[in-house]
DNA sequence: TATGAATGAGAATTCATTCAT
DNA sequence: GATGAATGAATTCTCATTCAT
């Protein structure tokens, strides 16, 4: 009983969620209205309320919760591996593809970060993020420098280093027609580890 | 006495311009208004469309004017050089401080990438800039490829991948707190690409 | 069983009865809302229209119902009193007493009567109350002028004015801290009624 | 020139002003909305804002605005007077006057106090107002008792009941008709005082 | 040219009421 | 009987743009 109502609740949660990814990436957060979400959702304006406390709250979510996904899938890494810079490469095409495929979502992050003075809450929580992901790099990294695999150099400016790279291919091909060049970019990541030969 | 008045216009429609840009890059477009940069340039609100017809006008403009100066210092090239190693690692110096120290221009400017449908005029601007920067590097890379001072890549490919790299840096810097690490991504940028040695 | 289900639902009743007292009073009608009721009495909001069907019915009940106590104790009278004029300070001892302990009752009547136009039913019954009141009040008061203990006035003006002072009072140490102030006022309210040395 | 345009602003506001008192005090604060005032004012909607900034505002300069001329005119009283009952009489006389004529403004007043946490800003100057009739009567109260025209009472609190009186008679004329009512109030009044013989 | 008053479309948010569970 | 999700009318306030002075 109770299980099926609140199921449903679930249900039309994520799919206002999902409705206002598209629309707070296409349009902006302030360009998007209320009334907008809740016409992509099927459901009735005042409803949106019902989910989401406030327009500010519904950015939020929909900006944090995809955040989780991303974060399973960006963080893994095989640090026992035998052979550094197969691990380097496969991480790195996974990361590429999964920045390609996040294309909507990720312009909605960029839009916050390109005003971190408007929504402070949620630049936290990126920055951390942020954070998060060049310290798990770091190890691998290392393990490559020690093995002579990997050029010495700051990890965690080379993790940084990576890190802005995949972003600023976003950026870029968000100009660009987004075609398989994102799979070619996947050496020129490869490049910033400094690989030796 | 025509000329003076007309200089002092200019004077004014400047001092629109460079209130214009703190603004538009920390409030966003819509969140600005005329008011606001009314008061910033010490004029009152009616004024700023005696030099820019519209809202969007007055974007255009805080984007596109200091295109053209970033256009000036991003496009010197020597492609007499004798040392490309030399001349490129000069190059990416330039860059990457041009990049530092147009911080609140480049925010602007990645907000409007980040909203790539509503912009277009400006998008595409934007966009024959960067196709610009590109082909202007390539015969850069091209000679250090001949010389046998850089891996043989797509030279448009890394043309791309470095201005990809220069915005992601921009973009991941908002982030963190930003400091002498700009300097420090120079030898990063350099990788990208592929010096042999 | 049925008494005992019937028992509770006066129980509840009444408490949504006595929070309203106090909502209302110090929110207004407008800016209560059926949620604050709910909450304070403890219930769902829902629940709130199984007791009261609108928002208007709850007001009447909330104005009305206290009104019947006030009613009881305003009105008892001893006409057949030797003394005049002892009775009449007894009187207004205990009607002063009812008003400055009835504060966040009477603060609600005040807003009725201060929107006349809104609420007509209310100010209707509240009017019919006034006029009781000085009714009540005339015998007394012309008992008293009879025998000399009283100045001839018209009884039904002294009876209104007396009414409008307990009610001023009520208005003005509403601004005022209300203290011991009030017991004072019952040598004032006495010479409203012209006693004779 | 600025002039003109300088009084025209004026006489604009104050119409808002005039229609806002009748508005507020009919409809009450919350049920009265901008748009009302401005079809009553003969503006459009946004053009209120140009005058007053929000809502809460106009209110305030609603209720205090008039607040000078009424005390103006409630503060006239003349202590070097011969006859002090005389003196008092008069004054009850145009106090009862001006009363009676600034019904409508009054309701919204006696609104304001019956809210009192809702406002408190306006509360506070109405309190002060109130302090200062009170603190104008006492000297004259004083004079009336050293000359043996008026019963010795605490003449803080005789003021402080004079006032309670005029406004409660205000209270209940809202539920009755007004009539010459009012009028007949004066001898009432004046008994407050303790006038001797 | 400069100013700022006037306008009104547009947006977020609130809340009484209804009604399915 | 109790609950709370859904609805949408209603309200305040914002702001680009126009235009008279």
């Amino acid at each position: 009983m109770t299980n099926k109502r609140e199921a449903a609740k679930q249900v039309k949660r994520k799919r206002i969620l999902d409705e206002s990814i598209k629309l707070f990436s296409t349009n902006g957060y302030t360009e998007t209205t209320i009334q907008m979400v809740a016409n992509a959702a099927g459901i009735s304006f005042g409803s949106v309320f019902t989910y989401f406390e406030t327009k500010e709250t519904l950015l939020e979510a929909t900006v944090m919760e995809p955040l989780e996904e991303v974060r399973e899938q960006l963080m893994i890494i095989n640090y026992e591996t035998e052979d550094v810079t197969e691990e380097l490469k496969n991480l790195i095409q996974r990361n590429i593809r999964l920045f390609s495929t996040s294309k909507i979502y990720l312009q909605l992050v960029q839009q916050i970060i390109s005003r971190p003075d408007r929504h402070p809450k949620l630049l936290m929580s990126l920055d951390a993020f942020f954070t998060d992901f060049v310290n798990h790099l770091i190890p691998l990294i290392e393990k490559g420098q020690k093995e002579g695999k990997l050029k010495i150099q700051d990890p965690e400016l080379v993790a940084t280093a990576y890190f802005s790279f995949l972003n600023g291919i976003r950026l870029t091909m968000g100009l660009e027609e987004d075609h398989i060049w994102w799979e070619k970019f996947i050496d020129s990541a490869y490049l910033l580890f400094g690989p030796i030969d």
